[in-house]
DNA sequence: ATATAGTTTAACCATTTGGTTAATAAATTT
DNA sequence: AAATTTATTAACCAAATGGTTAAACTATAT
């Protein structure tokens, strides 16, 4: 068996795939694209990866991995549901900006097949909230945060988290900000988030 | 001249393509499968839109000049910024509601081209936030609400009640409900948000 | 009623696109 | 070093797809 190679081959199509799906969604991608950004005959793309479809469920499911943790990560620390809120926001957005294609891709390809999520909802590390509901509920029952549902107030850090970056050229345009200053009210969101969330939730 | 005939046909035809379009979006849509839901020929598609490219900005449009108004109504709208919050809270994803496919459509193809928001923000009642960045600044100036950015408060409006309809499947599944269920938590947003927002903003 | 202009269709066309194949080149095994 | 397995390519293929055309049909005007 010999290896190096063709490991090397397979990685180089998976990185010029993630490269075109996550930019022009399944159905936007070429396959010739892709084999000419992984420099490399189309049949190569077949030979590692058989289809399109496969393709690019090989290059979803690395993007969802990538995802998932983050989540899962802030849920389950032992943490208050303040620190949560506030690191969780401070990491999410950090990591996102160094992959602003992530979300877009994730949630349209979703919308254009959903039964998609149920393969990962098997997969080890699929996001629970479990603890994080009993942990919700605790804090309300304490008095440390006024009442909410745990589902709510998830939707909520999820939307002012994500949000942005999907609809970056609607709030551009909205908020008739360039490049330069759309990029400054990310960094801003990085506390501004948390503190908004806090501030709405918290009991004084 | 004729009408009557021509008009409904045409008529069809947006129609037709609008719902195509708005599930498919422009590269998953097929000329054919527009025809066929519109009942005609594939040549009238052409006879009336020139070509592919020209349905879409035709559906596009109709969809954003479908949304702008309803952000614009509020904004502009002569009443407190708590007042607003509710409103357009309720108003916004009872609108939604009866077009689920709206936001995600907007934002999947303004991502896929976002020059594309430069010849809507040329149209007359494009959402502008002078006005609502003015009452904001007045507001926190007064009293009535904490410091806050208008650019970030209104950032996080939007998400709040956008992002649920656009990441329905993710949703469905972190949090592990069926269909009944998210139209429950939907339902429930329409007053959750808004007192969600007014919350973390209003000084007591 | 006849000419004219607008509407609709079936058949066709060129290009694109995902995918295959057969032959070649490069490693690996024996 | 010969045989065998693995990697890679160029050429090819069939289906799909956006778009066109010429002819037929329908309504309106003269």
């Amino acid at each position: 068996m010999k290896r190096a190679k063709d490991e090397n081959t397979e990685e180089r199509i998976l990185e010029a795939a993630k490269n075109i799906f996550q930019s022009k969604g399944m159905n936007g991608a070429r396959m010739q694209e892709i084999a000419d950004k992984a420099g490399i005959n189309k049949a190569m793309l077949h030979y590692y990866y058989r289809n399109k479809q496969l393709l690019f469920e090989a290059v979803f499911k690395n993007a969802f991995s990538l995802l998932a943790p983050q989540l899962n990560a802030v849920l389950n620390e032992d943490s208050s549901i303040e620190e949560k809120v506030k690191k969780f926001t401070l990491n999410y957005i950090t990591f996102i900006v160094k992959h602003p294609y992530l979300p877009n891709f994730i949630i349209q390809e979703l919308n254009r097949n959903p039964d998609f999520i149920l393969q990962m909802k098997n997969n080890e590390g699929f996001p629970n909230l479990d603890i994080f509901k009993k942990q919700v509920d605790k804090e309300v029952k304490k008095g440390t945060i006024k009442p909410i549902s745990a589902e709510q107030l998830f939707i909520h850090i999820l939307a002012l988290n994500i949000f942005p970056f999907v609809a970056k050229p609607l709030i551009m345009a909205f908020t008739n900000v360039d490049e330069k200053a759309y990029k400054q009210l990310i960094e801003d969101r990085k506390t501004e988030v948390a503190n908004f969330i806090i501030n709405s939730i918290k009991n004084i």
